[in-house]
RNA sequence: GCCCGCAUAGCUCAAUGGUAGAGCAGUGCCCUUCUAAGGCAAAGGUUACAGGUUCGAUCCCUGUUGUGGGUACCA
């Protein structure tokens, strides 16, 4: 609809003032208009004439159309106020369940690469924040009609892992942790033991940089071994992290193959892009746009930095998959290093020239400050799954439903995604234990429950079966009320995948719940006063479950249908 | 030093240049009811500060303060 009215108002513009102009239509704050539009605001100035004046000349010609135009009306400084007819309203609920929302766009290929877990390392609730945007962000540019491609990255070579075999030798411990989960968490801790001792003893640095070293030569046997085996454990833990949180990928890149080609593609352009300087070889990003900065792409040792590996990784990743976009999931502490790095990218491959986005998102913050991973004072992500879920399972453990587990590991899962897909991605979060198992207002929980109490309704009820005339005659104004919100959500899940973020999302699903739940305090479907009513009421509570669970779907979140 | 964010109610967060809104917490109500994990009501604001642009600024521009991150061999 909102193309629609854009069209119409383009048409009307161009006919009256003969000027070709994008118009702008929005969710009007006036709950008694469908749609509102500011464009003889935004032009006045332009054509010297008043707000008032232009919106009067549009209206006039806008007038009858369309057929789903109910009236046109001019409020306040100019704005244009559209209403629609009922018969257009209550059409929506013919909608296709699964495409309800989705809009169809041109074929644009968009690669979105996150999780991007490394090996050997901790998983913190850092990665937990780019897991959920990442999967997010992909499932919301689906439902515009884009092609997506789901790519992760694995830092499993380098330094990172070099630190972790130094703590696994230097731990007082030989026996292997019987589960996927203990080995992820015990690697964790070698590599936070192996972080601080190269922050604080120096033969320990230089004995970490030499099993780096050994690592990319591949010439000592006891190192690879461990490395082989360290990798091997890693990948068998995240599979069950992906497994539990809903997610899996087109395809995984990894560091340790892609190093050699991007070394290979740095050694062809010294001298001409890349420059040797203090024994290692960089990229002076200054000289080639402003604001750069000077970057190492090979160390003084002769190894590969990330820089050289995401120049190997983009070759890769465009001939895997020849994006338009390559979204790349990342916390903003590398907000200065991309712009460098893209840089020198479209200098070596110019086809992919503003191709490259990093979608930058904020930290997880504890009360006390930054935790670092380095010093190994992290909050692990599973930990913090386990938390969620004990603190569901006591809520839940009053109720009597089938496959227990199963609900609380849907509810505690979702509780986590929405509470932090809540924040737009730029803001860091203050993460607080306490609030983000709370069930009550601001979350996921909250948006579950209504959708279980709509399926509760459902299953009680077979409505009789009437003419759409029938049962627009018979609903009352808080059920078009209900109605005029769901219209809204195609709007919500394009501006989501324009800006990149799904914080619209969240916020939709919560006014759109809470407005049901006022709505089923007040009306009752099963005591409705007529069957024509009820069946009315039917028809759009129908609609309003596809709603939450297409909402919640594009925010990896699975709706629970008793809870 | 330089570069990039952020600053909105007690707390956690929204607001595409168009009357600053939610949820928690605190206050007062509503369960023989289709799931009360709910609903209703009241209360809570000099949008960090100072200028500028605009008919109109939380939003755009400049400066100040506070705060977080980055700033060559980590990722």
């Amino acid at each position: 609809m909102k193309q629609i009215l854009q069209q119409l108002i383009q048409d009307a513009f161009y006919t009256n003032f003969d000027k070709k102009i994008s118009a702008n239509i929005d969710m009007p704050k006036e709950a008694e208009f469908d749609y509102s539009s500011n464009i003889a605001l935004q032009t006045a100035k332009e054509l010297g004439k008043s707000p008032k004046d232009i919106a009067a000349i549009l209206e006039k010609d806008l007038k009858d159309t369309h057929d789903a135009i109910e009236s046109i009306e001019i409020s306040g400084p100019g704005f244009l106020m559209f209403t629609m007819k009922k018969s257009f309203l209550f059409s929506l609920v013919h909608n296709n369940a699964k495409t309800w929302g989705h809009t169809k766009n041109e074929d644009k290929k968009i690669m979105v690469e996150y999780s991007c877990l490394n090996a050997m390392k901790p998983f913190h609730i850092g990665h937990l924040r780019n897991m959920f945007l990442g999967e997010s962000i992909a499932r919301i540019l689906e439902t515009q009609g884009y092609n997506v491609f789901r790519a992760n990255y694995y830092g499993d070579i380098g330094m990172n892992i070099a630190k972790c075999i130094w703590g696994l030798r230097n731990i007082n411990n030989n026996t292997i942790p019987a589960t996927p989960r203990l080995r992820g968490d015990s690697m964790g801790k070698c590599y936070a033991l192996g972080g601080t001792a190269y922050k604080e003893q120096e033969n320990a640095k230089k004995e970490i940089q030499q099993i780096s070293k050994e690592l990319y030569l591949g010439d000592n046997e006891d190192t690879q071994k461990i490395f082989q085996q360290g990798r091997e454990w890693s990948f068998e833990y995240f599979e069950t992290i992906y497994k539990k949180l809903g997610m899996t990928f087109d395809q995984h890149f990894y560091e340790s193959q892609s190093w050699k080609p991007g070394m290979e593609i740095i050694k062809k352009h010294i001298g001409s892009l890349f420059t040797e300087s203090n024994g290692a070889i960089v990229f002076e990003g200054e000289k080639f746009k402003e604001k750069l900065h000077t970057r190492v792409f090979i160390n003084s040792e002769g190894n590969p930095t990330y820089e050289t590996k995401d120049m190997g990784l983009c070759s890769q990743q465009n001939e895997a998959f020849a994006f338009d976009q390559n979204i790349h999931v990342v916390g903003n502490e590398q907000a200065g290093y991309f712009p460098v790095i893209f840089e020198a990218q479209y200098q070596v491959f110019p086809q992919l020239r503003d191709k490259q986005y990093h979608l930058s998102y904020g930290m997880v913050k504890l009360k006390d400050g930054k935790m670092s991973s380095r010093t190994g004072d992290v909050l692990y992500g599973d930990w913090l799954i386990d938390e969620a879920e004990s603190k569901v399972s006591e809520i839940l453990s009053s109720r009597d439903i089938a496959d227990k587990e199963n609900v609380i590991d849907k509810v505690a899962v979702g509780a986590l995604k929405f509470g932090m897909l809540h924040i737009q991605p730029k803001n860091d979060i203050i993460f607080s234990l306490e609030k983000s198992t709370q069930f009550e207002g601001d979350t996921g929980p909250y948006v579950q429950y209504a959708y279980a109490r709509i399926s509760s309704i459902l299953e009680k009820i077979t409505p009789e079966t009437f003419d759409d005339a029938v049962l627009i005659q018979n609903l009352e104004e808080a059920d078009w009320n209900l109605i005029r919100h769901i219209q809204y959500f195609p709007l919500i899940l394009q501006r989501c995948a324009d800006e990149k973020t799904p914080h619209y999302l969240t916020h939709y699903l919560l006014k759109l719940v809470s407005n049901f739940s006022s709505w089923y305090s007040a009306n009752s479907v099963k005591h409705a006063d007529s069957p024509e009513l009820q069946a009315g009421r039917i028809k759009i509570i129908k609609l309003l479950q596809i709603t939450i669970k297409n909402g919640l779907h594009s925010l990896g979140i699975e709706v629970i249908e008793k809870m």
